[in-house]
DNA sequence: CTGAGATAGTTAATATATTAAGTAAAAGAC
DNA sequence: GTCTTTTACTTAATATATTAACTATCTCAG
């Protein structure tokens, strides 16, 4: 089966319909489509956060702080979508600029939780109107309607892929 | 007007139908359902492509270079959407491990074409038809259809991006 | 020609991503 | 209560992303 799959591939001469099918959906290419739609959004948000010379991720971690009261290092990375290795980098260096604090758990000695500094919380209310404006115009250029359907296939590939797992 | 935004997010006690659905969309945030979406999707293919020492970029090189007597590395990056300061490290392992040639153009003494060696054909060859097997399992989890649509409004929402640069 | 720009690539510096190891504290097995 | 395993992070090593600066051509106006 995985031979016949192969077979076919490699003579480029006469593809049947379904090996055809494949070859085209292989140059469409999901993880690149993936890529270049969210390669052109966040250029979008990226030109606000970098006149506030924060990167994309500092910003999802803001914002995944903002309003709460603080988050052990693993949720946050979680939630962020930010390997912990990479955590470890990026908090030290929003620590260093003031915008984090961190404080260890005298529950459970292992974990840390960390907290916006009223410095962040200032930042974040100031450029969060700058981000609404980019979701606006995504709004606009595609409709509410496309949008939220694109929500629902992103999340519906998502989970999809998570259970097959 | 942008002021107004600002004002209605900043005060969370009574916000009005407008903000209140913004802030959702917020919380939505588009870029990180492409990346969560994306960061599943990749999984699979990495999970196939690790086990040949190749990292999704390269992979993304061999792809576009397969089947062409050569490209541009310009050209190649644009193709791949990989910046060129990182073409040069990734073209550079490549080549290390004899998987591409570079032959700077007689007419144009600033371009380089970079192409595949036969030793890089045969493993495309031999890796394909495992590629293919995720992209059916793709399909089996969302259905054809809905795929499609997922192109569909990816692929527009980058051109509207790009058009209202 | 010739000098001002534009192009193709590389180098440099900093920030993340990814995988593997390592460390310290906590939870469980016995 | 020790011993093993798990958990929460950090460190290390390598690969890539991003922006800026630099080099060697090339193009083209004058």
């Amino acid at each position: 089966m995985q031979a016949q799959v192969q077979l076919t591939l490699m003579s480029t001469s006469f593809p049947d319909e379904a090996s055809r099918r494949l070859l085209r959906d292989l140059a469409h290419s999901l993880p690149m489509a993936l890529l270049r739609t969210r390669e052109a959004v966040v250029q979008r948000f990226r030109e606000v956060l970098s006149r506030y010379g924060l990167t994309e991720q500092q910003w999802r971690i803001l914002r995944a702080l903002d309003g709460r009261e603080g988050l052990e290092i693993s949720l946050l990375a979680e939630e962020c979508r930010i390997l912990l290795p990479s955590m470890t980098g990026i908090l030290k260096r929003m620590e260093a600029r003031g915008l984090i604090l961190r404080q260890a758990s005298v529950a459970d000695g292992r974990k840390v939780r960390v907290a916006l500094t009223e410095e962040a919380k200032a930042l974040v209310a100031q450029i969060k109107p700058e981000v609404v404006q980019v979701y606006v115009e995504i709004e606009r250029i595609l409709g509410r309607n496309k949008l939220e359907q694109l929500y629902a296939l992103l999340e519906e590939l998502e989970q999809g892929l998570a259970s097959s797992a």
